[in-house]
DNA sequence: GTTATAGCTTAACAATTTCGTAATCTATTT
DNA sequence: AAATAGATTACGAAATTGTTAAGCTATAAC
């Protein structure tokens, strides 16, 4: 599977609309799911964990405004980028709808090219913070939160074993050597033990509750799925 | 001096466009400095470093187009956001805007609300965040009224306590380093002890009587719900 | 101008968490 | 089987934060 370049929850109660955007913004590397409705909306929003949404204004069980505000009053969709879609192009909808929390608005009919410019702008933007985060099947290492969430769980680390972890995570795959895990995570002015860095990962393995790190003997660590 | 939403630089040849979104920026709390082409823009925005460039595309001497290519190409307007303003609202040129590095597209004529909107937005997704009131269930946080409500109860923190309950809660989940508090809530310039934040931190607790700020041990403070 | 008050900072000490090491155990390699 | 590297455990030291109270400062009230 190709890694994708992002999560899109499109919603709108027209099926060919749903299609048209679903096929041009896969096309173009986005992993997609739909929503007739605002209600549905949340539901999916739930599950999907998108990175956007887009949402269109006028539809029935629940409009798109609603399903902004509920959104917003989400700590939860905090990082989630919302674009209203609709075909009211006046100027008060469009202002009402930034006002509420929206981060841009297209207007119907859709262009696909203008829609997957807006939507990758869109991405670039969120980019910034996504950066910070380590994305894996189950498990998340965000550096900004200091937190890893691991099957929907908050582990919280202290300093020295986060920055171990973060750090093998940072090159999945990559055998990091004891020398340099102690430069990196340590300093290269500390001096400690040979067993201090078994000791934190045991402590991290034990933490998670399952073995992200490999051992290679008489090499270093390495951090696996 | 009211402290600024943020700063704007406004580039355009024509007089009266400047005079005219100037005046309604200023009105709406945003610093405002203008330039009349490409290459008087670069200049300034060296000195006055705005959050905020908006950008008429068909000037003399050096372009939009052209202007944006510089400005993205250089680290320092990383963060910077920049609009482009222009009469042409052919969807082709739209995408070129957006591919370039621009954040929104704004066409002429001017609808001052609108603009208002879209800048107020475009802030939004900086993180210059300064939306009057910060909502958390059973939580509100009112910047322009110092004042939080928990649990409908008001509960009135001195300054410094407020900014920095304010500062963790505006990203929720992050954590903020010591530095960071003392650097945002006290300056960096001023000097204190090694405890003051903690005594803060203790007093906050205290008059909440909950703990939404959690310490993350060697590394900072961070809000939670 | 003086007084009163709230707010800010510091110091001292207590409590807690994190870190590193040593001792011992286990598994792998030679 | 011996040797080697890593795993595990528990414990004390060190680092960090929490708590309290007292002194200081700026501001508002008089």
């Amino acid at each position: 599977m190709v890694s994708k370049l992002g999560k899109v929850l499109i919603v709108d109660d027209e099926a060919d609309i749903l299609q048209i955007v679903k096929y041009n913004l896969e096309l173009n590397g986005y992993e997609c799911t739909t929503a007739a409705n605002g209600v549905e909306a949340l539901e999916v929003a739930k599950k999907f964990k998108p990175n956007l949404i887009l949402l269109d204004l006028m539809m029935p069980h629940k409009d798109g405004i609603q399903t902004c505000i509920e959104l917003r009053a989400n700590q939860e969709y905090n990082d989630t980028l919302i674009i209203f879609l609709t075909a009211l192009s006046d100027e008060k909808s469009e202002i009402r709808g930034l006002e509420i929390g929206a981060d841009d608005y297209i207007t119907k009919p859709i262009k696909p090219k203008l829609l997957v410019s807006r939507v990758h702008s869109a991405f670039r933007r969120l980019g910034k913070d996504d950066a910070k985060t380590l994305h894996f099947p189950n498990l998340e290492i965000n550096r900004e939160k200091f937190l890893v969430v691991h099957n929907g769980e908050n582990v919280s680390l202290p300093r020295k074993e986060f920055e171990l972890f973060a750090l093998l995570a940072s090159k999945p795959g990559r055998v990091f050597l004891r020398q340099e895990i102690l430069n990196t995570v340590w300093g290269n002015e500390v001096i400690v033990g040979d067993r201090t860095i078994d000791v934190h990962v045991r402590k991290i393995r034990q933490k998670l509750n399952a073995d992200y790190i490999s051992t290679v003997k008489g090499v270093g660590y390495k951090f696996e799925i």
